[in-house]
RNA sequence: UGCCCCUUAGUGUAACGGCAGCACGACUGACUCUGAAUCAGUUAGUCUAGGUUCAAAUCCUAGAGGGGCAACCA
């Protein structure tokens, strides 16, 4: 700490005010209260602990940041630990995915690998030891009957006929059950606490189940299983996780997280719960993202359209963005909703410092500059990014047939349409001032072709005579023209909510049809060519847009990650 | 009908008993070889009612509104 490089950020400048406080936020407040306090013995030490049954989604996002992000600022260790308690669901396919994915967001947990199922042995020597001090017991009711004896939400439980059984008779039970004995649903144990408890969770809970079933990892070895409450706040004690950060919806668990760590006198971490990231216009829960997968709404897990981490990174959105984001939207225990908008402005951000332009065009239009000589072409120097001289320039081939925007030529122009009319100027970037002189229509009065004039003297987009035009657009050379297909996205549901529905009415019902909108002839300046994967450009005037993977050699496909802001398109 | 949690501009958040700030959006205007970016400005908020206090977004009580909880899911 006092071995900083001259260069180290931690440095004040001499003579500066030190630098304002920053606000924290309530679980950084717990943390630092702690740090003050002593506990821990000055230790943070956090867990990411994602269940293997689905892709990690924009949500997770936030609780990875949190997490290792506290973690990092505090000097401390986070862990990656799966949670596969539930072999029924848990598949390898989602451990891999969810490593790439949190890589890719941008942290490495190194060594610290975890999974729940590394602890089964222990979890089972612990069980014996609650039963042992009598605080839990093996009960033989089935699932509906354990369901009656818990009670109701304003009616206490009763307690079950099997809560009394001796020690003995439960460790012969349970040793039984975990040998394959029983039959799946047969037994259960339970921890014996309060069946009249206001808190449901403490109405004497399942701490394992019986499946026979293969686990991913563990493959046959066990026909018991422990249930979420009697593993994971164990994994945690295990870990040495000292600040235990989960969403609401485990709130009313923690007095059992308590009793687990408090009974079996283990290390006990605390647990700090915050809520879930719901975002405008889509939809969060895995259960929905894997219906919306299963039943083809979307071409799978990485549909660019998906709120999950590898359909954001398909669809052009960048780490560096993603961590933005989930920075700005805090944290915090009230439930809300944030505009899908902060997610697209903090790409816009991102990638406008980083994008190279190109010029590109969706809905071509051709022009013919009839006084530019035919079969003549020539290379204009563009400027790769005005934010960052050092992206230097390239060539872009200009020539007598060019293709421009539908949406820049207007018959009926009004006097704020800055672009291209019938005896109107404008410029192309980089290139000549034209002026239409001609409309060409087909049979059914669209609009297929343009003629223009060029005027030589503007040569790279400056007129001598210091004459001003209004509008620059956009162009790529016929002759030169990569040709590809776009697909351009929108919202996966076309309302906010997508629960808002009539009464008796799905929330399918709400999916956009216009979600995705496929350009099969776009005409892309020749240098897209040698687009990569993984790289957002900017569409000059139109947007953000990567290389798809279904690229083929002899057809390029991209995606449109996001529009550029469009304040004329507001206006109209 | 029980228990737990939450409530600050349109949205997301800050304030730690002492001047209600910030970001995004929206709206103006400037600038511009991207109607982008940038810059300047405008807009708009403490759920309600009591109480404590010199002083309340903050503490207390009650109410309203929202969320969670009755898987051998996590």
């Amino acid at each position: 700490m006092n071995t900083a490089p001259p260069n180290s950020i931690d440095e004040t400048p001499a003579g500066e005010p030190p630098e304002e406080k920053r606000s924290l936020n309530f679980i950084e407040q717990i943390i630092e209260d702690d740090l003050q306090a002593g506990k821990w013995g000055g230790r943070v030490h956090t867990r990411f602990p994602p269940e293997p049954n689905g892709y990690l989604h924009i949500g997770h996002a936030k609780s990875i940041c949190l997490n290792f992000g506290l973690a990092e600022s505090y000097n401390g260790a986070y862990n990656l630990r799966f949670d596969d308690t539930n072999p029924t669901k848990e598949e390898q396919e989602f451990v891999d995915s969810i490593k790439e994915d949190v890589r890719w967001i941008g942290f490495d947990w190194k060594e610290r690998e975890f999974f729940a199922s590394d602890y089964f042995d222990q979890l089972y020597d612990w069980a014996v030891q609650l039963i042992n001090v009598g605080k839990a017991y093996v009960c033989d009711l089935d699932g509906e009957q354990i369901r009656e004896y818990r009670g109701t939400l304003t009616e206490p439980g009763k307690d079950s006929p099997f809560r009394d059984r001796s020690v003995e008779e439960n460790l012969d039970l349970f040793e039984r059950m975990c040998g394959g004995e029983f039959p799946d649903g047969s037994h259960t144990l339970r921890a014996k606490i309060d069946m009249a408890s206001s808190n449901l969770n403490l109405r004497d809970p399942v701490m394992y189940r019986i499946l026979k079933a293969h686990h991913h990892r563990t493959g046959d070895k066990w026909c018991i299983y422990p249930m979420y409450d009697y593993a994971h706040g164990q994994s945690d004690s295990l870990e040495k996780v000292t600040h235990s950060i989960c969403t609401l919806e485990f709130e009313n668990h923690r007095p059992l997280y308590d009793w687990f760590c408090e009974s079996l006198e283990i290390h006990h971490p605390r647990q700090i719960e915050f809520s879930r990231l719901n975002l405008t216009y889509t939809v969060m829960s895995k259960r929905r993202l894997l219906e919306l997968v299963k039943d083809g709404h979307v071409n799978g897990w990485d549909d660019p359209r998906m709120p999950t981490i590898s359909g954001l990174r398909r669809r052009g959105y960048t780490p560096g963005s993603v961590r933005e984001f989930c920075r700005r939207v805090g944290v915090t225990k009230f439930d809300g909703v944030t505009d899908i908008v902060q997610l697209e402005n903090a790409l816009r951000e991102d990638l406008n410092e980083r994008a190279p332009r190109v010029m590109g065009v969706l809905r071509p239009l051709k022009v013919v500059i009839e006084n530019y000589p035919e079969g003549q072409s020539e290379e204009l120097e563009a400027v790769n990014n005005p934010q960052d001289e050092a992206a230097g320039t390239r060539k872009v081939p200009f020539s007598r047939e060019i293709y421009i925007e539908q949406t820049d030529f207007m018959e009926d122009a009004p006097k704020k349409f800055f672009r291209l009319s019938v005896g109107r100027e404008v410029r192309l970037r980089y290139a000549y001032f034209v002026t239409c002189t001609e409309v060409i229509k087909d049979d059914g009065g669209e609009v297929i072709e343009l003629r223009c004039t060029y005027d030589p003297e503007t040569k790279g987009g400056n007129a001598p005579d210091g004459r001003k035009v209004k509008g620059t657009i956009h162009w790529v050379s016929a002759e030169h023209a990569l040709t590809a297909e776009v697909r351009l996205y929108d919202h996966l549901f076309s309302k906010e909510d997508p629960d808002d529905v009539e009464e008796d009415r799905d929330w399918l019902e709400n999916l956009n049809p216009n979600s995705l909108e496929t350009l099969a002839d776009c005409k892309l300046e020749p240098s897209l060519a040698h687009a990569e994967v993984g790289i957002g450009y900017q569409f000059e005037r139109t947007g953000y847009f990567c290389l798809d993977k279904d690229t083929q050699p002899d057809k390029p496909v991209f995606n449109r990650a996001v529009s550029l802001r469009d304040t004329w398109a507001k206006k109209k």
